[in-house]
DNA sequence: ACGGCCCTCCCCCGTCCGGCGGAGGCGGAT
DNA sequence: ATCCGCCTCCGCCGGACGGGGGAGGGCCGT
């Protein structure tokens, strides 16, 4: 797709933090075959830095105000005719974020306490290839991760603690007898928390309930 | 972990085909600071070669005799001390292998096709840092992914066809009458194949077959 | 031609479930 | 001191569900 010049590599930093941009630009412009072509503060503005610009390779944050780097992801790609590699940038590894990312169409990903060797030679891997590394694949990784997150269920958090621990025991098959004796309650009182789940879930019946929980990832979280 | 000789990058490869391996140390030693040390055509052969010339690095195929690719990086990070950085080898992405590969502790994989320059620079890149592009979030990943694998049910296969479409529509939380006008049936049809699966699932009513068919995998299966 | 499997549908019946409205106690917040 | 949320229970009712048993038709392999 993207096609480095022959001389240098061609990159946008953005970042919100000043500081992480200078620093970012220190070390890349320390190597001969690279060169800072500009930077940007949010989301929409690496966007349209992007677009006249059209650079190799864009270093992406995350969090940044406005939109965040998975939109300005997705507006890039979608958007040129011939995108750059953005490499997603983040402090924190295991940053749900980055998930996301990937699956918008970031070619890796790369933490901010990466050493400088490191990020030098990121940059150039993906500016030449994407057959290595980051192939489709774990996008298709990501893509299936991010499949099965997107469910931060609102509801999860307005559920009792009573609740929870009905839900749970719902989603294990059981009756709602066999729950009332598992937590030591009289059925009545089962039949009413239940309830009260079908309600804050907006389901109608037990097996909605447990489907929404599984969905959820409400059962990852005993 | 393993600390790279400042002079130059000792290299292992590991594949059954030895014209693979030609190809991977023509490449390989026309760069001036890497040095393939040693090779090995089994999984067996690889993990005593490794022990014997501990290497920085282990270009290592999935898919060979006797020990595959897989149990062979169990073995070099179980027994070395200070193991060298595995880099998985494969033709095919989407390889199922390489997230067991991945989990077992390699650091990166790599595809077949990949041109020169990129599989130098990926050798130089894991032997030098993990901060990057495979952090261990990415090993949570595959973790997850193949944690969320092992379970090929027994059950599956004795479903028929029709039985597997009422599964499906019933873990959608529909009642037997909304199945029933979505397959075009009757009602009572609708029941018998739901007692089926019932019986096959081993499971008494329909919540508990439909968290069967959740911790299955059954819903993936789209 | 026969048995076997699958899909289709029927009736009866007992149970479980979910919706309705109501009630008491208890603790924290205002 | 009062209100509000949570937990605990009660009865009533209609509908959905699941078990049991039976039956006809189509397809396939023997």
């Amino acid at each position: 797709m993207t096609s480095p010049r022959a001389d240098s590599l061609r990159i946008v930093l953005a970042d919100d933090e000043r500081m992480v941009r200078t620093a970012l630009r220190a070390i890349l412009t320390a190597e001969p075959d690279l060169e800072v072509v500009g930077e940007a503060a949010t989301g929409a503005e690496a966007v349209s830095v992007v677009r006249d610009l059209t650079p190799d390779v864009v270093l992406m944050d995350v969090r940044m105000p406005e939109i965040d780097g998975i939109r300005a992801t997705e507006q890039i790609l979608a958007t040129l005719p011939d995108p750059p590699r953005i490499v997603v940038v983040t402090t924190f590894e295991n940053d749900a974020y980055v998930y996301e990312a990937l699956r918008a169409g970031a070619s890796g990903f790369l933490l901010k306490r990466a050493d400088a060797d490191a990020l030098v030679q990121a940059v150039r891997l993906v500016a030449h290839s994407d057959t290595l590394l980051f192939p489709s694949a774990v996008r298709a990784l990501a893509a299936e991760h991010a499949r099965s997150r997107p469910t931060p269920p609102p509801w999860v958090a307005k559920l009792t603690a009573r609740e929870r621990d009905v839900l749970r025991l719902m989603a294990t098959g059981l009756t709602n007898a066999e729950i009332a004796g598992r937590i030591g309650v009289g059925p009545a009182t089962v039949k009413t928390h239940v309830a009260a789940v079908l309600a804050k879930t907006g389901t109608r019946d037990r097996t909605q309930a447990v489907i929404a929980a599984y969905e959820a990832g409400f059962m990852k979280e005993s």
